[in-house]
Formats: structure tokens, C-alpha cells, sequence
DNA sequence: AGTTGGTGTGTAACATGTTAGATGTTATTG
DNA sequence: CAATAACATCTAACATGTTACACACCAACT
């Protein structure tokens, strides 16, 4: 009997090893964000599980972590739910994205190359191309893409994924939300001022474009609860 | 058959359910960050489930959670071991902790009440006591639920747990400082410093003492590197 | 001696069986 | 008829059995 440590002959953390719990995480995650499945719907594991073709374990593996996410909620001993809409937790998520995308793209003007910024703008022409065609869901693909890639020119490491966990919640809303209004020209103005002022070395505006941004969601959010009030909780 | 839906009749989310899975988590945790368990050492869940008395299952669930934190590697088929300290992750860790506590800070400071304030008073002065006692342990807790008054009084449900949840990483790392450095005097200098300005309802001073505070820790980390090389990652 | 390939072993991943408890329903009782 | 208690049912939680795979070890070959 050998007791194996930790050493440089691992395969050092690269191999996202694709498990199956993984690939149900990924299919449910998307599945959920997407509004494919709706706020307050019954997930049933074992029918989840039939349908995947797996057994029951990966998909309980998936949903735990989803939950840790604030995706599905858990009551034990009775059923799992799709995560309905908490107000005061899309508060608290909207408060950690400003901070933490704020403080992003102060480092990100520190260290923006040449290539960064012909990147974000490369991402700004595909968002024009997509609103001049309507292309909601491209147009949304796009509007994530560009703010991972911010995340990403801060140079630091996980920051994007630890960013697009807090994000989820969000990310959520705004699925919703792309059905009844779509701000598609503004947010593309917002996006370019934002860009601007990445490419001008200018940190506070940066900043404060971004936090405008983030911020205009919040009387949607509103507007979603009017109409749709089942997606809500409390 | 009944479908059932999630429901006011629900003992809302406040039963912090204790299933043996979230216990496993806690003990495990705990036993991390406190470094009982050290950097890169061996996790057996068999072993530990049977330490503990309940099956793999409980063991696995907690694990993968703590995965997801950071607090330990998951080789897939190969072994579990207790996560070693990787400079870059301890980085971003320090990043999204200055972010999330500078912002907080400032809505801490809008919304400080006489009686917040006399609450982190109270805090401080016990930090005084132990400071004085020499009492390592006691003043490190203390520090840790300073931070997590001044999150609370941000008046934002659930930040806490996200705050407190990023700051793993490098609660552990000031764990392990403990036995090195103390730099109990400074720390309770700057605590106070931190509280006075919320006081004095300065938001900008506030937020600047908090990273300040938050960035001392960077040195002694090289510091610790040196003495313990075995603990740290790539 | 260094490299390559086969083999064994131990572990996480996965599958499936069992238990406990939460809730809805029905029966019972005043 | 309302309140309550017994019951049925469904689900997550927990236990345990099985499989696949990564790595260590060793032998054979260059």
C-alpha cells in the first residue's frame, strides 16, 4: 500500500475531468438560467435521472451543488424546487456583482494591452451586428462574454468563475426579463462607454459606467414581478 | 398522487435542516481551516466516515462541497487531499475580499446605527481584553466576527455567508500566520481605526482603512512560504 | 541506465437498496 | 361540524454494493 500525496505528476487541475455529475450540473445550471425550467417548478431526481440515463447519485451530486448556488432549493424530505425569485437575494447578488465587477475593471484598465481592448471591441462589433438583427438570446451570449472577458484582463486567476457563480441569480433575471423589454440599443451604448473608458485609461469612469450599468436592471426587476408574480417568493 | 409545490406551509427555509451531510461539513470545515488537517494531507472518506459514524454518502456530499469552497482537491479516482495554498488563488481571494468588504463598508456606514456602532465597541473592547491576555485563539475569532458585523450591518440577507464563504481561503492562511506573527497590537490599531471612521459616518476613510488593513496580510505570507514550503501548491 | 508497457491496487464515481420524516388525506371524536 | 389523530404516500437522506480509472510498481526491452 502506497499512500499517494499531492505531487507534480498529477495532471495538475487541468483536466476539468468531465464526470457525469459535472455534465448533469452543466445541463441543469443551463437548463435553469434559461427559464427552460421556471422558478418554483418540482424537480423530481429520479425523473431527471431517468431521462439523462444516469442513476440517481450524479444528479443528487448536481443538485446539491446547485443549491450551495442558490439555483434549486432543497426541503428535505419532501421535494426539490427550482429556486423562485427572492428580491432581497437578487439584491444582495446585484450589490456583489457591482463590487466586484467595479473593482475588475479598475485592475483591468491597469492592464489592458492593445490586444484586451481590440478584443472587447471585436465583442462590441458582434453585439452591433446582433441588435441590428435582433438576435436577443446571440445579443445576451455576447453581453456575458464581454464581461468575462473584462473579468478575465483583471489577471486574476478564478476570479471569472467565482464572478459568473455570483452572477447566476442575475443572470436568471435578466433571461426573463429579454421577453419583455430589451434595451438592446442602450445597453450596447453602455457597453461602449464602458470599453471607451477601459481604452482612455480612465479607471473612474470605468467604474462608475459599469455600476450605472449593472444598476439599470433593478427597475425591470420590478416591472417582471408585476407581471409574472408566481416567479417570486415571499 | 399530489404535486406539491413550494408554499407558505413550508417552514421557510429557516430550519437550518441539520442532516448529517451539512454536520460532516461543519466538522470537516472547521477542522480545515483551523489546520488540524494540514495542506496536502490525505482525506480518506471511508476513514473518516467510519470516524464519525455515518456512511460514505454524508462524507462524499460534504467533500464535494467543500470542493466547490476550495478547501480541498478532488483527483477524480485517484484521492482526496486537503487543498494546498496556491499564491495566485490566495490572491484572488484577497481581491474579492477587499472588493466585497470595501463596498460593504460603505453601505455600513450610511446605515450605522448607535446601536451597530456600540456593537462593534463592544467587539473591540473584548479584542482589547484578549489583545492583553495574549489569547491568540480568542482575538482571531473576534477579528473574524468584526468582519462579519460589519457585513451584517450592511443590511444585505445572505452577505455575510458569500463573504464569509470567499474569506476561507484566507482564514486558514491567517490560521496558520497565528503561530508565526501576531501583529496583535496593529490589528486591533487598525480595527479601531476602521470602527472610527464609521463613526464619523467617513465612508472614503473607512473603505481606504479597510484595505489597508486587509492588505497587511500579503507579506507575512511570503513570509510563511519560506518556512513552510511543504504547505503551498505549484 | 533510461524508457516503455503490462499489471495490480486503491480510490472516487456511479448504481441501487433502505430509512426517516414531512405533508396531504382520511378517519375519529367531541 | 371543527379539531385532531392515525394513516398513506412521496421524497430526500442515508447506506451499501459495484465499476472504472488513475497511478504506482515492476518487468522487459533498447
Amino acid at each position: 500500500m502506497q499512500l499517494r500525496s499531492p505531487s507534480r505528476n498529477f495532471k495538475e487541475q487541468k483536466v476539468v475531468s468531465v464526470t457525469r455529475k459535472d455534465q448533469v450540473y452543466t445541463i441543469l445550471r443551463q437548463a435553469i438560467i434559461s427559464s427552460q425550467l421556471s422558478p418554483g417548478e418540482t424537480i423530481r431526481k429520479e425523473l431527471v435521472a431517468a431521462q439523462l440515463g444516469v442513476s440517481r447519485t450524479p444528479v443528487s451530486d448536481a443538485i446539491n451543488r446547485l443549491a450551495d448556488e442558490g439555483l434549486v432549493e432543497i426541503y428535505p424530505q419532501t421535494g426539490t424546487f427550482v429556486a423562485r425569485l427572492w428580491l432581497d437575494k437578487i439584491e444582495t447578488a446585484q450589490f456583489v456583482r457591482v463590487a466586484l465587477e467595479t473593482a475588475a475593471i479598475r485592475r483591468t484598465v491597469e492592464r489592458a494591452t492593445p490586444e484586451i481592448i481590440t478584443g472587447f471591441r471585436q465583442n462590441l462589433e458582434r453585439q452591433r451586428k446582433a441588435a441590428e438583427k435582433q438576435d436577443f438570446e446571440q445579443f445576451y451570449e455576447l453581453d456575458e462574454a464581454l464581461h468575462d472577458l473584462i473579468c478575465d484582463a483583471a489577471g486574476l486567476v478564478g476570479l471569472r468563475e467565482i464572478a459568473s457563480k455570483e452572477r447566476s441569480q442575475i443572470d436568471r433575471v435578466r433571461r426573463l426579463l429579454l421577453h419583455y423589454e430589451t434595451r438592446m440599443i442602450e445597453t450596447l451604448a453602455e457597453h461602449e462607454a464602458i470599453i471607451s473608458a477601459i481604452a482612455d485609461g480612465d479607471a473612474d469612469k470605468a467604474a462608475k459606467t459599469m455600476e450605472a450599468h449593472i444598476a439599470q436592471m433593478g427597475k425591470m426587476l420590478l416591472h417582471l414581478r408585476n407581471k409574472r408574480p408566481e416567479l417570486f417568493g415571499s
